[in-house]
DNA sequence: CATATTTGGTACTGATCGGTAACAATGGTC
DNA sequence: GACCATTGTTACCGATCAGTACCAAATATG
């Protein structure tokens, strides 16, 4: 058995469930690896929790990455990122780094450093995103770049949750273009 | 030792944590009585979990309730909300329901009713207090009174969730105000 | 071929979990 | 005093947890 197949069988099902509800033993038996072998490839449960979510960060974040940095303009560039939020069929079960970021007190010292890396990495692309809207004078308002950094970033954590909740994906559509009508100043264009 | 004392204590254990990482041994330990005790007055961790969250709304939901119902206008009634939600030194754990809520796959059936049943009450006063406020031509925009709840129900439950992970109580203010600056059509027009 | 190292497994440790059986103390009722 | 229901206790149950000691096959290296 490959490491890095293990890796993507952890990743699963650290995402598609919650990870506080997979034990070591679970993905072992997902795996069809026993448990010495796991620990020595990775350690500890905090050594594969850090290794699935730099996977997960390297194969999924970095495709919001490329959203941001593609767009052409404000509206269209967060209208792909509410597209993809809200209806990309990966994250039916939500993202699993912000499930890890809410369960921060049960992690490790290793998963937990991922956690703030990939924290600090999102918070600076989403920054830089807005920095240029505001450069390029696509942006104007009162929002300083920080703030609007941060809620953009919260907001989309929250579409994620409530696709992992279960809630329909129109339904998540709405609330994102609700909560991100703050960065357009002209009236919001009614839902397909 | 009361049934409501053990109560109190099961209710601020599990809020001031998190539900998911409280047992109920830590419960009795904390409230200083035997586990078959606990059992005979509360019958199941699901029982116990059950009557906590009831506790719970009965004591600090109505709370919301109070203000969504005494606002004269909607902007004064969304500044006292966001008032409290951010500043309120009771809820710097955040708030129980919403703590339970996030963790719903992991609940028994008793509590997991509660929890429906809390939804239910907080999204019809959410609503009345929107319908009212649209019925008074205080809040025209085109957005349903059903959206507006639920967003807004939902952007309390982001910022309970922000206070419970430590954010500083200056910055869920700002990001509140940012969230629900979508209620007030008053809003500058810097360009189109 | 012989030796050493890696890769796999079985089967365990000690701890904690939710839940319960069995027993002791208590207190009200007649 | 005799009786009985309630309240509390200790000490256990089986299951599951993260982690590991130990063995067995395989594979590489001389």
């Amino acid at each position: 058995m490959d490491n890095t197949a293990v890796l993507d069988i952890a990743m699963n099902a650290y995402w598609q469930a919650d990870p506080v509800d997979i034990s070591v033993n679970k993905i072992c038996q997902l795996a069809g690896i026993s448990k010495p072998s796991l620990y020595r490839t990775f350690g500890s449960e905090d050594g594969l929790k850090s290794a699935a979510l730099d996977r997960y960060a390297a194969q999924v974040l970095s495709q919001i990455s490329a959203i941001l940095l593609q767009g052409a303009n404000l509206r269209d560039t967060l209208d792909a990122l509410i597209e993809f939020t809200s209806t990309d069929p990966r994250m039916t079960t939500g993202c699993l780094f912000y499930k890890m970021r809410s369960g921060k007190h049960r992690l490790g010292p290793k998963a937990l450093a991922k956690v703030d890396q990939i924290d600090a990495v999102a918070r600076a692309v989403y920054g830089s995103f807005l920095q240029a809207r505001r450069d390029a004078g696509d942006w104007p308002g009162p929002v300083s770049v920080e703030l609007g950094a941060k809620y953009l970033s919260e907001q989309i954590a929250l579409a994620f949750t409530h696709r992992a909740s279960g809630l329909d994906t129109s339904a998540v559509r709405q609330m994102l273009d609700l909560s991100l009508s703050i960065f357009q100043p002209v009236a919001s264009k009614p839902q397909s």
